[in-house]
DNA sequence: AAACCATATGCTTATTACGGAATATCAATC
DNA sequence: GATTGATATTCCGTAATAAGCATATGGTTT
């Protein structure tokens, strides 16, 4: 049953968080620290259980590591993150993070281009 | 948050099972033994587990407590039964333990139609 | 190669979760 | 009131989780 493995990255509000940002498209580890504002071992280790549950996937480009939704998710993921995308609808602390994400948009444009060669030489966030 | 209560509800496999047959309608304990199959202290911790986050409600009958779902439950309870209830249908174990209610049905009809008077001196299941 | 940057991984502690065995509660019946 | 039936709770061991600190890794730049 691979419900259980979705329900359990989906039990933790910082996952969920990260989830839900993910939703707009993929982001590097350090875009994650400035719009949750929290700690880079939080965000890192989060990030690492989604992935062992096949929730997320990386690559590394240089120094940044690049994160997103799977390419090719279950039907299962498909229908869960639609559910959560409906219920964050009103959130505040969803909304807070679309906010910020928002503000750091120009910061991060190079990754949901796909241009690696336009990364900045070292973070702007 | 509140959806977190709902997916920590919702990782665990037996919590699951006693979901999906909620769905159909009230029960008692001791036809979520039968149904499921799983021993009694199994059954009644996880229906305290759900009672605690508010996702199931009970009344007592006489020797019998009555489980189903919230008369007044949240948009997001609702939106993630609904879910549930999508991604659940070709499960094997799911399917299954429809089987065994649908077969059991006859020995709970009084729960459904409210009918505690019709309640058997002993479990039939 | 040394310094630097972004990210990941141990290690520790506290908390929570799950299961089973035994026991307790609560209501009905004899 | 003693017994029986249905359900809940306690106690135990084990495992998983979450967070922070410190440190390690991998890649880039000088």
């Amino acid at each position: 049953m691979d419900l259980i493995k979705i329900y359990e990255c989906f039990c933790d509000q910082t996952r969920l968080r990260l989830l839900n940002v993910l939703s707009q498209g993929p982001l590097c580890v350090c875009h994650f620290q400035t719009v949750l504002a929290e700690p880079q071992v939080k965000i890192s280790k989060h990030l690492a259980y989604l992935r062992a549950r096949g929730l997320v996937e990386c690559e590394r480009q240089g120094n940044w590591v690049i994160y997103e939704l799977p390419a090719k998710p279950s039907r299962e993921l498909v229908a869960n993150l639609a559910c959560l995308r409906d219920c964050a609808q009103e959130d505040p602390v969803f909304k807070r993070d679309f906010a910020r994400l928002k503000k750091i948009e120009p910061a991060c444009a190079w990754v949901r281009a796909g241009e690696p060669e336009n990364a900045p030489g070292q973070c702007r966030c």
